[in-house]
DNA sequence: AGCCTAAATGTAAGCGCTTACATTTTTTTA
DNA sequence: TAAAAAAATGTAAGCGCTTACATTTAGGCT
């Protein structure tokens, strides 16, 4: 083979410039930064791409430009509403800057977000969307010394050194423990995912201890049942709870999947919500409103946190900027599922 | 520089093999095919590579194997948990053979579709998922030109010569409407999706003309409103089917997402489920149950689809292998927004 | 017209890896 | 024990692109 046209037939940017009859550095230009070239030129040559239906080689443009226009993100899972929601305009911003999105998830699973951080990175993402602080330290170390930009959403702590943009998990949570006291509930529990290498979770429920504590109930004197994700798991947290403290009269969830479950087993038990109990729940996704009764949740701009981290991503990325952190503000969402303690 | 060393002090297959005191050739087989190298060799290598922490250079990597070892998705959008529960079975399989996912979404859209796919294609996916056959024929001409594996879910077909793994649309709502029109109903009215490059939804409302033709109804007699996806969409359009044909009983919904938006609107409207008149869906996805009355739909296995799509997509990869088709099995799930017609 | 500057284009050296082929070492076989 | 076969390792040629630097061309000024 003489001429540069791989055995696949597939066009090379050789193939182009021999077509337009001019150097693969013009060619190159033309494609990259066309106002450096000049006009006749230019024209022949893009007129030859579209005749060979030129596509660049993704690995040698890669090799060669020392990037890849891709972005990852590891999420814990695409089944929960929260995150596919936060993902999907994360990925718009994305597409909207000439990025692309390479995706991995970590079922909650630390391990796994190590491995699935490692693969991405090896797959030359230029950056990175995690979700939360809690990792293992060398991961940031990996990343760092990968000169990765990296980018927390979901938590916000201005103590903690990186770029973020999320939300105080635990003000959030005390406010609408706050709220749940002022009802009159004095025996609350708590509904939790497990909260080790989750400080989302973990945050929430120390917020619930802040808010007991701050009118001067005992902020230890809290069940806390931890469950996975998931509404059947809700239901059995619930039960757990009732079995292990029956005068609870509002059990507090940290997300507003567990706080279905537990709904859902209330009306199985005969548990009228919220005259016998109050439930409440957190994020504020569709079901919160579907649920009957309607959900008393926390509600967290998840679509404006992942276009934000989109954006905060690229920044850095092209200005090597230094850290940057925004915190979103939430807002309670008070609905028919939390009432005035009657007992 | 006289190493291999790059200016960032990330190592690089030379600089393993300095350290190792081989050749470059021995630590690539080390890493591609640990078999064909020394037990001793292997160990010293790999070795060097803990020590340096290395990691091979995507680019560089593609470039010389002419492979990513990334798959490519492009679905409508992440926020329709059809799409976002498939897909997280998709990846995982994806992850279980050692491929990364590329994603992508069309917000419905042909245009950006297209674009898309484009893309993802351009950043050197080796292999393609697609929602439905509906596109622009000149996609599957680029697609046949790059050689880029290309499997279309949700939807199935026979007749269409292209690997998929999906269900029959058309069967399933025929099937559906059969048992609608069993309660009683004779005025049905459609909700749908916009069905222009969307075959699914086509498919499904052309599966309620079946089904009232098999009973000698007049199938071109069905009011459909065609409307974007959502809650509040579907509220709207119930609306408007009791404006254009106030003495309809039974409104079958495309999806469970408009079915939940027209069971609000009756709410609202203070029509009963399904007394006065009956809703279904299609898919059931988690507000199917949840929904008040739950709602009679079609059970999709959305998971199974996304994991036998990724299967497939690696079958074909490394076999090039000739046509596959799988075709899954829906089933109906009555639930109680489905009842007699009383009128 | 002649010189200087800026714009346009070309030349060619990598980028870091894989792999065909060549060479060396080890094992097997008669 | 020597020759043949197999296993291990090395050599070096790309893979297709970007980009620093060199060269040519086109304007702009005096």
């Amino acid at each position: 083979m003489t001429d540069n046209t791989n055995d696949d037939g597939i066009p090379t940017l050789a193939d182009v410039a021999r077509h337009a009859n001019v150097s693969t550095a013009t060619v190159s230009r033309c494609l990259n930064s066309p106002e450096r070239v000049g006009k006749n030129t230019r024209e022949r040559v893009m007129q030859a791409v579209q005749n060979l239906a030129y596509t660049p080689n993704f690995g040698a443009q890669a090799l060669a430009a020392r990037q890849t226009n891709t972005i990852a993100a590891v999420i814990p899972t695409m089944e929960n509403a929260v995150f596919a929601r936060g993902l999907q305009a994360f990925q718009e911003e994305l597409v909207r800057h000439g990025k692309t999105l390479l995706l991995a998830s970590s079922a909650y699973d630390a391990d796994l977000e190590e491995q699935q951080v490692r693969t991405l990175v090896a797959r030359g993402a230029d950056g990175l969307l995690l979700i939360g602080y809690d990792r293992a330290p060398d991961i940031y170390a990996f990343l760092a010394k990968q000169k990765v930009p990296t980018v927390i959403a979901w938590s916000f702590n201005p103590e903690e050194n990186r770029p973020a943009v999320g939300f105080n998990n635990r003000a959030a949570m005390t406010e609408l423990a706050k709220q749940v006291i002022r009802h009159g509930h004095k025996h609350l529990a708590c509904i939790s995912a497990p909260t080790a290498s989750n400080d989302r979770a973990r945050e929430r429920v120390a917020g619930i201890r802040d808010a007991k504590a701050s009118v001067g109930l005992n902020p230890n004197d809290l069940l806390v049942i931890e469950t996975p994700y998931g509404i059947e798991s809700g239901e059995r947290a619930f039960r757990q709870v009732l079995t292990d403290a029956p005068n609870t009269t509002a059990v507090m969830c940290v997300n507003d999947v567990l706080a279905v479950g537990a709904l859902r087993a209330a009306k199985e038990m005969g548990i009228r919500v919220p005259d016998d109990i109050s439930v409440t729940g957190f994020d504020d996704i569709e079901i919160a409103t579907l649920a009957e009764p309607p959900l008393t949740t926390v509600h967290v701009p998840h679509r404006e946190m992942g276009r934000r981290a989109a954006d905060m991503l690229i920044q850095i990325q092209k200005s090597d900027l230094t850290v940057q952190n925004l915190e979103l503000t939430t807002e309670i969402r008070l609905r028919q599922s939390l009432g005035p303690n009657r007992n």
